[in-house]
DNA sequence: TGGGGTTAT
DNA sequence: ATAACCC
């Protein structure tokens, strides 16, 4: 049991690249702490450790089976989140990030001051710690609990979802907090209690962001706690690791982390891959890569924008080295994206020399190959159809024309077929 | 483990 | 184009 020795401070969830804010929010946040007195209702500036942030994470089972077996779920938890808060980044299938900082400030306002004292969370906080109702950054905290219920609420009742969710001062908190109280509970973290949130890891491999690379590294300069990395050297672990992973992953063991929530949007790329024991043919591999291609294309019809690149990928076999895929890529000829998602034209067979071709470019087939995976992805996704393109675009281009807008040349349509609408 | 995704270099 | 990260 780490007896958490005499850290100094216990600090806030503090996030800000730079040192002279974080400085200020040392202060600001310590001061809260201490003083039981009121504190100033107007927050000097929008220092980072007043942010909200919530993460969801939807029940394994739930995600799993449902979405599996009704795959029309899939996109709804992204739908119903954002109708909270636009900013909401996806990870993976069943986590979201949402910014709750703009809604809690509204609801603050809203909040006469004599209903400040009887703001009440919802959900556990973490390490138990006393809730401190003079304490704005608590209050916020406490505002952002209630809206991550409503929102586990609303993901219940419309899709039948449950899940756990995390409110915390940044993503990484938010994220490590949501997990404290396992199915389909909540958990806020108060900044007073960041530092034994953090602690409670194990490994320094538990921290989102330290991945299996990062971890090796770290464990052979005999890194293996968070207190290690925290207290480690920061010049030679800048040497060891780079300027930008060293201090980013020093941050995060102290908890800081001032990554914004990126709206996630639609997805930047799609992608099928199949991996096998053997693949050691050419024709073996051209059929593989037509199956992939065909679901692909299936998926990007759907999709309704249009890749302009396509790109194969590959594992050799090399004796269990952990990783070593290659990829070749190249645009996705315009003739051949107009045609895509219209049904009405073979799509596959360009597409299919295409990837033929950096299939042999990667893969000596005059040689034995041995390989394991094949991947095909579409990305470089454009919409159609919008008013995005650049002048010249859109003087020449006719209402639904899918004219490339990454080429320089713009062709005149020919014919104008409405290929958005099957 | 496999089958997705992302970003940074 | 690759290599790291996430799930």
């Amino acid at each position: 049991m780490e007896k958490l020795g005499v850290e100094p401070e216990e600090e806030g969830g503090g996030d800000e690249g730079d040192t002279e804010a974080w400085a200020m929010e040392l202060a600001d946040v310590g001061a809260a702490a201490s003083s039981q007195g009121v504190r100033d209702q107007v927050l000097p500036t929008r220092n980072s450790s007043s942010r909200v942030i919530v993460h969801v994470d939807l029940d394994c089972f739930y995600a799993q089976v449902e979405m599996i077996s009704n795959p029309e779920l899939k996109d709804k938890p992204l739908e119903l989140l954002e109708e909270f808060s636009p900013v909401v980044e996806r990870l993976g299938f069943d986590e979201n990030f949402v910014d709750l900082t703009e809604m809690v400030e509204k609801r603050l306002q809203q909040l006469q001051s004599d209903e400040l004292s009887a703001v009440t969370v919802s959900g556990h906080v973490y390490n138990n710690q006393s809730i401190n109702l003079h304490d704005i950054l608590h209050i916020r905290l406490l505002i952002g609990s209630q809206i991550a219920a409503e929102m586990r609420e609303a993901m219940y009742n419309h899709l039948g979802l449950t899940g756990c969710a995390g409110v915390a001062s940044n993503k990484l908190l938010a994220k490590l907090v949501s997990g404290v109280f396992k199915p389909n509970q909540q958990t806020v973290l108060l900044p007073e209690s960041c530092q034994r949130l953090i602690h409670s890891l194990n490994h320094i491999k538990e921290i989102p962001g330290i991945g299996y690379k990062t971890a090796k590294c770290l464990e052979a300069l005999g890194i293996n706690s968070v207190h290690d990395l925290q207290t480690f050297s920061s010049k030679i672990l800048e040497k060891e690791l780079g300027i930008s992973l060293a201090q980013r992953i020093q941050k995060l063991s102290f908890g800081e982390d001032n990554s914004p929530v990126i709206p996630s949007g639609p997805p930047q790329s799609f992608s099928e891959e199949d991996s096998f024991k053997k693949c050691s043919s050419e024709v073996e591999a051209k059929n593989k890569i037509e199956e992939l291609l065909a679901s692909l294309l299936n998926r990007v019809c759907q999709d309704g924008r249009k890749p302009h690149t396509v790109r194969l990928i590959i594992r050799r076999y090399s004796s269990e080295k952990h990783y070593g895929r290659e990829s070749r890529q190249c645009p996705i000829p315009s003739h051949v994206i107009q045609k895509l998602g219209t049904g009405n034209y073979d799509v596959m067979t360009p597409m299919v020399d295409i990837l033929m071709k950096l299939f042999r470019n990667m893969v000596n087939v005059k040689m034995p190959f041995h390989l394991t995976l094949l991947s095909v992805c579409f990305c470089n996704l454009k919409a159609v159809n919008t008013a995005k393109r650049g002048l010249i675009d859109y003087y020449l281009t006719p209402s639904l024309s899918t004219t490339s807008c990454s080429g320089k040349h713009s062709f005149k349509m020919k014919d104008t077929h409405m290929e958005d609408f099957p």
